[in-house]
DNA sequence: ACCAAATATGAAAAATATTTCATAATTACA
DNA sequence: TGTAATTATGAAATATTTTTCATATTTGGT
């Protein structure tokens, strides 16, 4: 077992590593955001231990990075309030469990465990804010409610989603999901873009696929 | 970078695991295949140095064992043999690459950076035999040929392969791959499996789908 | 406010995939 | 070998998805 702890407060960084080194867990540790998306380039981890509040970064910004650069290690944010809205969004960033300081070294131990459990049998998803797509069912999911995509629906949104934030031209997109050469006068990616929208409709309240005018569609997250 | 070295003779072991020591890289040094699988259900590997002759299972049988567990870190074989078939052998057993004995430590690295670079990009494959399942993109490939299945044949083969060698009675195939409680008098398994069969025929020559009269079906390896 | 270009949309047509079903071939067993 | 049960298969009927296209709406610039 590898762990990654991003930890700012030496003491409890220490401590943490004290005690998973005489489980026989190997653990890194590191103290800002930065260190940890370097980290995760060279490096595989079981499970990443953020803390809530770190130089720079807040963790769940970091954890957030984490997820868009499509790292999917379980993380447990580490945090000193006991506000459950921060709960909500530690795991709308993307988070897999959240910690409550202070803790005891049993707790971490056990919900460590259980995540892994958790997300060892889950299925590779991309979060894409207040929903997520599921890479192995072609499914939109959003607490309760899931839709499966077609498959040009689904292409279209996993290669928006994975370039999040950047507009897209038609022609890139046409050969990105069509995988052939764009020929001028189809309108393929205007009409699955429709569909897409009336899709995600239920889904999601907000319109995530923005149209710029001349220039293509972006997906935006929320 | 953290490797795991599944190697019988000390000296080698050693001398690898310094090298990687001083180049800042963690590794694990086991020296037989039980030992190997068992590591790899409790820690995260970057890579596998998986030696040829090893103490009762061979590399190759190391090699297939892990794949079927569903692990696809990547696996580079060590053999004293130069014999060319041994490395369709070991691509085939789902190795990634194959370094011939005597090597010294800078190919060892070559390889390793090789390896990962070319597989961190790759989509994730079900290995099954002389084809593999690309469960992104739902084809069987096979060398240069590749071909897209349709949903359901694309889930019955997934599900047939990820119980490769135990027989399935229509009933369980039914509810996994239609998802609905199986009713008496549809045929669509019997009809599925008979258009994936001739699907098959043109990626893998032998009979890979077996039936077993009065019970289901069985997926084969070879 | 008006215009031309760009985008959105509804709906028909074509292509694919799924389901149904009748019949043929195969199997295990007496 | 004969028979009933089981499995295989071809092909029609449905359903779904993809493509086409004509028309409506929106946009940015004048």
């Amino acid at each position: 077992m590898n762990i990654l702890i991003a930890e700012d407060e030496k003491a409890i960084a220490n401590s943490l590593k004290k005690n998973f080194l005489a489980e026989g867990y190997t653990a890194k540790l590191v103290s800002d955001g930065a260190a940890v998306i370097s980290s995760l380039e060279n490096e595989n981890f079981d499970i990443i231990l953020l803390d809530w509040r770190m130089p720079k970064m807040t963790g769940l910004q970091v954890c957030k990075a984490i997820r868009e650069s499509g790292n999917n290690t379980p993380i447990i944010l580490l945090t000193a309030l006991s506000d459950v809205s921060n709960k909500i969004d530690a795991l709308k960033a993307g988070a897999d469990d959240y910690i409550t300081k202070p803790f005891n070294i049993e707790e971490v131990f056990a919900r460590i465990e259980a995540v892994i459990r958790r997300t060892a049998s889950a299925e590779p998803v991309l979060h894409c804010g207040s929903f997520s797509l599921n890479l192995f069912t072609h499914c939109v999911e959003s607490g309760e409610s899931s839709l499966k995509l077609t498959e040009k629906e689904f292409a279209l949104l996993h290669f928006l989603v994975s370039n999040k934030g950047v507009v897209i031209n038609r022609e890139t997109l046409f050969e990105k999901v069509w995988g052939i050469n764009y020929t001028p006068g189809t309108n393929f990616v205007d009409v699955t873009i429709k569909n897409l929208r009336k899709r995600l409709e239920s889904i999601t309240p907000g319109k995530c696929i923005k149209t710029v005018y001349g220039e293509g569609y972006v997906f935006l997250g929320d």
